[in-house]
DNA sequence: AAAAAAATGTACTCTATGGTACGGTCATGC
DNA sequence: GCATGACCGTACCATAGAGTACATTTTTTT
């Protein structure tokens, strides 16, 4: 249990002490998510994740000097999720259809786990108080679907895959049908998640009416 | 400022008191509802309604023992609005396209509107905590509409008008349309409201596209 | 007019919680 | 091995807010 690394790194000085600060860190926003995702941000509380780490709310405040400073944070580290979603796969060498609905499929199982429909609520249930958070999100989120749909739906318009109109609408059209019913239903609570295969067939009806006009 | 009415209701003794009573109550729910739909549940304060009412704390009290009670009543008078939505003008002799723009650009004119839109922020954000919410919710709003479109496309499906379906799948599809776009900006905070004629622009484009696949 | 019911204002209790202070301990680094 | 920074436990402060108590006043009923 002692230090097992070579005495030779003089160029981060206090390498141990950052990486166990890192380390710390790092378990301190995973709870904070948890709590935050569970309930809400008014719903959360500092002694409470304090009291979940084990340690003291000294320590929890030696990190993050206030509830919204966390907070901060944790979003930061939760939309990372939505940017690693951009690396979606978008086939531009297969056939239109079947590269919609592997996106659709996609985008639709992504859209409906309960962390992310966790996160939606607590960013809609917020975005009145904190009109900051919203913006965040959104640009992070959708919007960068959105921007990697309209992108190659214009593509595809101009290899003459689809019928020439407007990318935007096209795109949000799509991502509709995508979530049709279902987003919904689970962000009221009517549903806990998707029931099997549900995503890939509910993705090739999308994609059929999708082509249905653009196509 | 005396009592102006005939001594001789006798079936209903105490009537002026009553009435007041009513009228406080309604008085509250209408405070209540203004302040939940801005701060959400827990931003609420019982205190704040109380001092926002003119009354007293004790007055509000005997009204409703508690936070939860109030928020209760509340619920089911905002829910109300949604229950006269049903109300929505389909009408069942004029074309299918036009009775569909109709009832589309309607929809998403009340789905739009600010109140409705703070609703939706109140019940997502605490679908979580409180499933019965998400629950009722759900039932007299969206729920409702669905039952409404979907029985209206059965039937425009049975007369021929419209392409042999799932008509659930349909009147799913056709709401997703409605809103696609829209309705996720206004939810996080991106736009405020809808740009004016858009309701009208969108609905006729959603039909459009509906109908490319069901007619 | 007198009694009953309801509303008011004020002051209070109790609990939760954000945030602070501090003395002791343990690991780390020199 | 000793100084230092991080951590722990715990007790604490201040504030907000739910809910109560009560004495006083207003409104309604009879």
């Amino acid at each position: 249990m002692q230090r097992p690394e070579p005495p030779s790194g003089c160029g981060d000085r206090p390498t141990r002490r950052k990486a166990r600060r890192e380390e710390r860190r790092d378990a301190i926003l995973e709870v904070a998510k948890r709590y935050f995702l569970e309930h809400g941000y008014a719903g959360t509380t500092m002694s409470g994740i304090a009291a979940s780490l084990g340690g003291s709310k000294g320590t929890l405040w030696s990190y993050y000097a206030s509830k919204d400073l966390l907070f901060g944070d944790v979003l930061d580290r939760v939309t990372e999720v939505f940017r690693q979603q951009l690396g979606m796969a978008l086939h531009r060498d297969a056939p239109v259809e079947t590269a919609l609905v592997t996106v659709c499929a996609e985008f639709l199982t992504r859209l409906t786990n309960p962390e992310a429909i966790a996160l939606h609520r607590l960013v809609v249930g917020e975005a009145g108080r904190f009109p900051e958070l919203g913006r965040i999100f959104y640009e992070r989120g959708p919007q960068r679907v959105h921007s990697l749909l309209s992108r190659y739906i214009a593509e595809a318009m101009a290899r003459g895959d689809l019928t020439q109109d407007d990318p935007d609408v096209a795109a949000n059209v799509l991502s509709a049908l995508c979530l049709a019913g279902h987003h919904q239903k689970l962000m009221v609570g009517m549903i806990d998640c998707l029931p099997p295969d549900e995503a890939e067939d509910w993705a090739r009806k999308a994609v059929a009416i999708f082509l249905r006009t653009y196509r």
